[in-house]
DNA sequence: CATGAATGAGAGTTCATTCAT
DNA sequence: AATGAATGAACTCTCATTCAT
């Protein structure tokens, strides 16, 4: 009667919940109960599809993860020169984050928490993303278009920066009722990554073009 | 369970216990049971003192921030000029998280989950030390110093840079074995101030000096 | 805890110890702890069907006044004149209190308390019982055999004189040690309900037979 | 510095906040902390003053039953037949539990409850109350102008209806919003304690007058 | 594959009571 | 006589997980 299909479905809808849900209250902040209900599915197969509340987690995060890796990976192609790599690795992160602004707080409260929450061999995701970005720079360090880089530093000043803009938007909404431009309100996904593309390569700046 | 009868000891001992516990775990990782036990405690001062678990954690979030932001005050009278206030800030910004470790993993925390756990006036906090930042970037712009300034991005950029480094210290040691150069293991506390400094001081660089 | 994955005895099972708990010692005087114990359920069975404590307190009340309230209705059937039903509803409520006491004690305990722990939908089943009453002394005005009828002090009169009198056998067993006629110790039902009818109909009695 | 005044007042306002609370919400619905607060006394004073809550509780009882058996004997001396002593007997009841509408949610609530909270030797002040209707009664049956008395029943009937009555009254304004004759919520004391005696005398008129 | 019933541990919170001052 | 600090048990309720069908 149900064949594959709804199988990957049912998997599927499970996924998307808990995604969303984990985003919002965190891993503790959770119950598989409340995961079940909102993807309208029975609780145990929860537990027959992903064997435990923290293997759904990890799946929840390496999917995340993966995803936002290819799009960088398949964007990044059409870039030549380091700069505008960068540039799209900026973007590329910034428009994935936007639209998915899970992903914000799910990596912000990983990173945050020393990822207690996840296998050592799930920093593979997290890492490969780094790697990307880590070659880009590098490369650009080479070529002498880049000065006095810090990998891991520059890293986090990208991914750190648009992940708390993002996930910090209701929050500033919250906070001012009148219009603040400090804080930005209104800027959207392209003034965020301009601005920090801009910014990132003014820092990073060296003698060669590129 | 000690009987000193010694409130202001009791209450001391389990702000101290809940900030480390909560900066580890995060507020629904923690029981309250353990906040007790290892603050020596019994479970029921926990209440008589605080009320409840998320007013302790208000508490615990409150005596942090007002640390941080009656210690960057202090500091920055010793400046004369924008970029000295802004070099000191980061510095002594960088120096309280780096020896209070918990601030990183709750900041991130609380941000990234867009303060689920807070009530609405408890943002001030985190806003003071905004406006702290927020006033320096603007004055030097106005004195020509600094240029194309967007204050919440900016601090995004530099909270976000040193908190993520300071919380995902273990992380990064559990995940290289080797020494690695790119996630600047051996970092301390002086190159990680004085890198984001330079570079943040470079991205606004305006055309007058100060 | 039996494992017999008959959800209605196991409800059934818990609705009977929390009659029989609640009667004794009031909504506050017990513990969901026991209820769990005696009905030989495991304690989150009790959530798991009845939501909470005051849910289940709600569904034991509704339970017994749906009960007798259909019983009543049953027997009435029989009467003809206004008389015998009175007669009637004397000797259903007496029979059924007689042999529920936990009625008597719920009702005093809920009534006596200003229904607090009700919701106010239910009063429904106190209200339909009422209107039963209300209803024949009416008739039995209307047809001049009545007179004088407050109904709801009427209603008061009987069942607070049933209820008081079952409620407090074993109070007065304990406090008397000697027989003593004047506390009636050894009136069994019969001999109440008809006291009871006698006098009601002697006190009402109007100019018309009936 | 304090003095005994001090003391006697302190003990009174404790009392007092106790009838209040304890006829609300019943003994075990009540917390000493909140008895404290209200009297704004330590808490440690309860415990002082009255050893325990149950004591606190039997103080309470025994105030208000001592307060209204005195009343009773002292109005009923002016009357000089039975049939007076009834009347004076149900209006100073009625009339107390009237303006002290605790007593007659407690009273229900301990007799519907077997007086689990109450040791045996508390009795004595209801059953001194009883004895006072009963020796009327009796008295009225040998006179030949009471008939076909069973004392405790009797005195169920008036206690019962006024208890009732007096305790239903708001939960009666809270079921019916439309003025509702039926229910009697207009009623007042007079009307009450009129009624009951009328139709109790009715009910037991002997051959003699009296 | 899917469901609802069941479990046991542990969560946050409140309580009556006592102690030290 | 009075206070605030402390205690330990109990309470209501939720959770992750498993079982039987």
């Amino acid at each position: 009667m149900t064949n594959e299909r709804d199988s990957i479905k049912t998997k599927q809808r499970i996924i998307v919940s808990a995604i969303e849900l984990f985003a919002k209250d965190g891993f503790d902040g959770v119950s598989v109960d409340l995961i079940a209900k909102k993807a309208d599915v029975n609780k145990a197969m929860i537990y027959y599809y992903f064997k435990n509340k923290a293997k759904l987690y990890e799946k929840v995060i390496k999917t995340l993860l993966d995803n936002i890796y290819e799009q960088i990976v398949l964007d990044i192609k059409k870039a030549k020169k380091p700069r505008d790599e960068l540039k799209i690795f900026i973007e590329t992160f910034c428009n994935f984050a936007w639209n998915n602004p899970y992903l914000s707080s799910l990596m912000l409260a990983e990173l945050g928490s020393g990822a207690k929450n996840l296998p050592s061999d799930m920093f593979v995701g997290l890492k490969k993303i780094f790697l990307l970005l880590s070659n880009i720079l590098k490369k650009g360090e080479e070529k002498g278009c880049f000065f006095d880089v810090k990998p891991i530093i520059i890293h986090f000043m990208i991914i750190g920066t648009i992940n708390l803009f993002i996930s910090t938007k209701d929050l500033r909404n919250r906070v001012v009722q009148k219009i603040d431009a400090d804080v930005c309100n209104e800027c959207d996904e392209k003034e965020l990554s301009s601005y920090v593309y801009k910014k990132i390569v003014k820092m990073l700046k060296g003698e060669q073009p590129c």
